[in-house]
DNA sequence: TCCTGATCGTCAGTAAAACTGACGATCAGC
DNA sequence: GCTGATCGTCAGTTTTACTGACGATCAGGA
């Protein structure tokens, strides 16, 4: 697609960004067929896993606002993917946790993620794509 | 931050959203002095690299929408950075060239860019580092 | 030469997404 | 029992990018 001069393609940023939406192009359509987008399904694998969270705490682990959490599990309380209980401990809380048909589509998106995941890392190696993944994971950290 | 469990810190997708949020926070004290946000740093970096191009090829290049090319040309003009000029042989062009100040911002930001991806790369070993650019260039191009 | 369809830059209006500030309910510590 | 803090929620605002339309310009064919 794009064949801008490498001062601006070999920047770190422009690299992330773009191969952030090629990521998105290539899974929005094993996706569709769920009825979910991806950031739905992405809080269905973190409500998914473990023990059940508080929206907050859910919130924090995810790097979003926790009014726009409230927002997200509108949508997948709205469809009967995760149902809100108050905390037994804190009735301030509200634990989310998945619904049967939540957990479906959880194991499903799972399996979506790991097909796009590979389209998108086909271009390279298998080793090199487990390398990326785990450098990112170290930047990440920041350590 | 964040200590999500390894079914959502491990998909791709949040890696990528996470190092470039990472990737911004380390910058923006960088960029701050020079007056100027990130992304106008990579229209300088895009418009001051080989020869004059229009608005619109840039913004296919960086991948961004041309109405929204119109406002971040806006802002540089305003500040002094770039000039619009008519494209010799074809009047509907607008050609985008750096002032001389905008030289100027342009190399200090190359610095700073630089010098905050050499941030967020610390935590690997430098071999590791371009690899890990040169694995998301390959992915980028999809080949 | 004139006409038609397409492209470029621009602008107004719209849509999507996240944040700010505030609120009631609840908790923890004194 | 009081005080300050936290949780979830909501209204309003801000930010950001997109859609559709427009005039100006170009290219190609009748």
């Amino acid at each position: 697609m794009s064949s801008a001069p490498p001062a601006v393609t070999s920047r770190l940023g422009y690299l992330l960004k773009h191969a952030q939406l090629r990521l998105a192009e290539l899974a929005e359509p094993l996706y569709a067929p769920l009825g979910v987008t991806g950031r739905q399904l992405a809080l269905l694998a973190l409500f998914g896993a473990g023990p059940a969270q508080s929206q907050q705490d859910g919130a924090a682990r995810l790097g979003v606002d926790r009014t726009t959490m409230v927002a997200l599990v509108d949508e997948l309380e709205a469809k009967g993917l995760v149902r809100r209980e108050v905390a037994p401990g804190d009735r301030r809380k509200r634990l989310v946790t998945l619904t049967p048909e939540g957990e479906r589509v959880r194991a499903a998106g799972e399996e979506a993620t790991r097909q796009a995941e590979a389209l998108l890392l086909e271009p390279l190696p298998a080793e090199d794509g487990e390398r990326l993944r785990a450098a990112l994971h170290r930047v990440v950290r920041g350590e």
